[in-house]
DNA sequence: TTGCGTGCAAAGGTTTTGCATGGCA
DNA sequence: TGCCATGCAAAACCTTTGCACGCAA
């Protein structure tokens, strides 16, 4: 269930390799598709989502549904493993999608464990509010308007 | 920026009455259309999305990501004002939406917003995850296919 | 050579949008 | 009366699927 098992091949090779070199961050397929597009040689979108399904299946890959509408998105799993440790933040303002290590927040997750009998899942939980621009930027607008 | 504002129109209202109605439960858009259809006079399916859209926005009824590919999912939301002050654990499994008044998890806010510089907005935020039950199931599961 | 992988285009489903009409206030 | 709301259809998404061809093993 976790080797690749399929064939090697060029496309195959470069999706991968960009989704470690962006470990990171949260990539959706036409960001896959448009950074492999600015390449030589583009890459069919069919061929990135069946692929990164595959993936995702043999848990090398984890897929997020983060986005209000939009799409999935994914992350390669080498820093998922961290990623279950900690909290994400999106801006509603902005959009930006923040990681937060942080161990005070480590605990939360054990709290609501142990209190309120809940396991958290921290690929599909983000906690929405408003980064500091965004949220200075809300204040400043409320001021006017009142 | 909190009262209904708009017109009162027989459409709205029987689409509200239907989600107060099952407050319990999450209903997808078909769901709620159907419904509708099922009686005297059906409303389109536009109208159904813009009037929702619109709830969400004003926090009287939250918008959920649960299914992989599916679409939305909607549930009243109740007493909003009372919303803003506590976290809400959604249960992946039965899809239970859990209301927490705690005081350590209200310390969470304010530790995100002194540490993180990030205000969360609690009408937006839901903490994924398994309820007690659930979990117990998914163990007993993993146990017999492993 | 065999069978999986690829890419295009078409189909599938959900949500949004344009526009003329209808209805609330 | 002046807007806003509605409904239909079309468009705009994201994703999946069918099929012929290409390529790894």
């Amino acid at each position: 269930m976790s080797e690749i098992g399929g064939y090697k091949t060029r496309q195959r090779e470069r999706i991968l390799r960009f989704l470690t070199e962006n470990a990171g961050r949260h990539l959706s397929v036409d960001e896959v598709v448009d950074h492999l597009r600015g390449q030589a040689e583009p890459v069919g979108k069919s061929t990135v989502y069946r692929y990164l399904d595959r993936l995702v299946e043999q848990g090398l890959v984890r897929r997020y549904f983060l986005g209000e509408g939009g799409g999935a998105c994914y992350q390669y799993a080498g820093d998922v493993e961290r990623c279950r440790e900690h909290f994400h933040l999106k801006c509603i303002g902005c959009g930006a999608l923040l990681h937060v290590e942080c161990s005070y927040l480590d605990e939360v997750a054990q709290h609501v464990a142990n209190h309120h009998q809940f396991t958290i899942d921290h690929t599909k939980t983000v906690l929405y509010g408003l980064c500091e621009t965004c949220a200075a930027k809300r204040k400043e607008e409320s001021v006017c308007a009142g």
